[in-house]
DNA sequence: CCAAATTTGATGTACGTAAATCAAAAAATC
DNA sequence: GATTTTTTGATTTACGTACATCAAATTTGG
């Protein structure tokens, strides 16, 4: 059997209540007693039971979910698995809410964070805009004791606790690589269809393509990047005008808007052998995949990220260790063949 | 607040012996009153306080793990994540057992199910041998009452709860597309290495890669499987020997035994431009693909399949729902890009 | 309508921890 | 040595559920 209190009580020689006072760093112990407390717990090994301590604390573990307000279909998608946690809180114990902020306004999310560091909550998620200010305040709620981790998109060199998203760079190389040896001696140039430069996802994902392409396939060019702000009607008139130019044999599109790619490919492209690498498995891109107008779609889980962030933020807490290879977010590449 | 038993009692006008007997399926209740707590039950949207409830009876989860008694990398890691799992044992309220038995041997893991099922696991999770009368012994104890669930390989048309493994079939379709598109124009043949042709997963695996290779490559010819036993000795020998075929311009490595496999390959390969796909990484297949002789690594996760089984079981034993997504077994494409 | 059987209520204890109260003991101060 | 302060002990209640016991009420059978 574990031990528990009592038992801690006994082999310190001490009372109930004394340990309770020592188990949480309640004022009124000497240092002498404390340290034969603590040596009981040592020795026995005690490790307390997490249920019946939030049992009798009664304890939920308020959460908050910070999201851009983008109209978008892994947004949607991420908060229909946020919603879907909200359904599992009461055997969880969470008490989860989210908010929502301008997408691309590091002020906006300042102002937010500011608000709820006055509040109680006992963890944030958020979909961080990347900027020194934002960092700055998630900094300083950090050594506040708020446990803070990033979702989807992370804030360069900060103190967050937790990043519960995929390494874009490799995402990025991953896709160079895939396009490059699905290619194969193809010469030619290549497409890259991103959402903003001023996304930090989308700013690795290009890094990562781009020195891949140099390093490993100098036959293929990367031409200029076409913005279109993960709009489907952007992306499709970029697109569209694109492949105009006759030389392509590639295209990489690394953000959202994929409808419109897809559109456009199917309009100018039948009667070429185009490569496509796209990011993100929506309904649209599933379909393009299996009717092989898409060849390869990375994708990041959102469902395994919001379930993750809540893992993490609830053991910060508590101050427990998490198990890091649960936690690490995979690139899935799919394939027709692996779709879900 | 969530509702408690105390508010069922008073809500359906009963006292909370009544609401226990009806909850814990406890005799002495006339049908007219069940159906009164039942109803303000459903009214109330009453749901039991798990932890509270795990708290009062003391409860763990008794687990058995079965495994095969390999001497191969994937075992290995397959029992550390057990091994670290029972770690976690005491948080987690399970009590974790392994238990070994031959390899490929269903009259042994017949007698270890049977011996079981006079005991009081209240889960089970196999690596299974797939045979009928395992099948058989496992559909009896599913009916019985045991959560079972199959583990990396599956039981042909059983009853168990769940399967925590990948879909081997679209494994092998997704190892035929990714080297299909790799040789791009190029044509040849290509040679397959499997463990054993008995176990369930290898043929799966040769399935799906051979259907995709017959609908898609039709330039790629499948020279007939090498059975390398999960033996990287034996492995390095069928590999050496086959690599004497100048036509041969890709390899599949479908089983265990890549040691062998990687030998071969950078002993006789240097020359030649071979395009090869393995299975499972470990520190040897990782390193091969970090210096390019493999050039993609299928994997299943042997930490999420063991914590996903786990998770499976308590909540079979609980009468529970899982969260699908959250226990699909996903199949990892690493190129070296990736890696984690 | 009475006796026997069944159903229900009332109550208490337990699980392991948190948290509070009040009294008792020990230590520090003068 | 008396007084104040600090430290400790003893005890209780609570969290939400499980489970057991015994008495009281109700229903059923004859």
């Amino acid at each position: 059997m574990r031990p528990t209190v009592h038992d801690i009580a006994a082999a310190a020689g001490v009372s109930l209540a004394t340990v309770d006072r020592v188990l949480n760093q309640r004022p009124g112990v000497r240092s002498v007693t404390r340290e034969k407390v603590e040596a009981a717990i040592r020795e026995l090994g005690y490790i307390r039971d997490l249920a019946a301590a939030n049992l009798a604390k009664g304890r939920t573990y308020p959460l908050v979910f910070i999201l851009p307000a983008s109209d978008n279909s892994f947004m949607h998608g991420l908060n229909a698995e946020i919603r879907q946690a909200i359904v599992r809180s009461p055997a969880e114990r969470t008490d989860i809410r989210t908010i929502e902020v301008p997408a691309f306004d590091p002020a906006a999310l300042v102002a937010v964070l500011e608000e709820l560091s006055r509040g109680k909550p006992c963890g944030i998620a958020m979909v961080a805009t990347d900027a020194p200010e934002v960092c700055a305040v998630a900094d300083r709620m950090v050594r506040d004791g708020f446990p803070i981790v990033t979702l989807v998109s992370d804030l360069t060199g900060s103190l967050r606790h937790h990043y519960a998203g995929v390494d874009n760079i490799a995402a990025g190389r991953t896709a160079a690589r895939l396009l490059g040896r699905f290619l194969g001696p193809r010469k030619g140039e290549i497409a890259v269809l991103a959402g903003s430069m001023l996304v930090r996802d989308h700013r690795e994902r290009l890094e990562g393509f781009t020195s891949v392409m140099a390093e490993e396939f100098p036959g293929l060019a990367i031409l200029p990047v076409l913005e279109g702000r993960d709009d489907p009607e952007v992306a499709h008139m970029l697109v569209a005008d694109a492949l105009g130019n006759a030389g392509i044999v590639g295209v990489y599109s690394l953000g959202a808007g994929n409808r419109g790619l897809i559109r456009a490919l199917k309009e100018k492209a039948v009667d070429r052998t185009l490569t496509v690498i796209a990011h993100e498995l929506t309904v649209h891109t599933r379909a393009a995949l299996i009717d092989h107008t898409i060849d390869a779609i990375l994708n990041q889980d959102a469902g395994h990220e919001v379930r993750s962030a809540i893992r993490v933020l609830k053991a910060k807490a508590d101050g427990l260790a998490v198990i890091e290879a649960q936690e690490r977010i995979r690139l899935d590449i799919f394939l027709k063949d692996n779709l879900p």
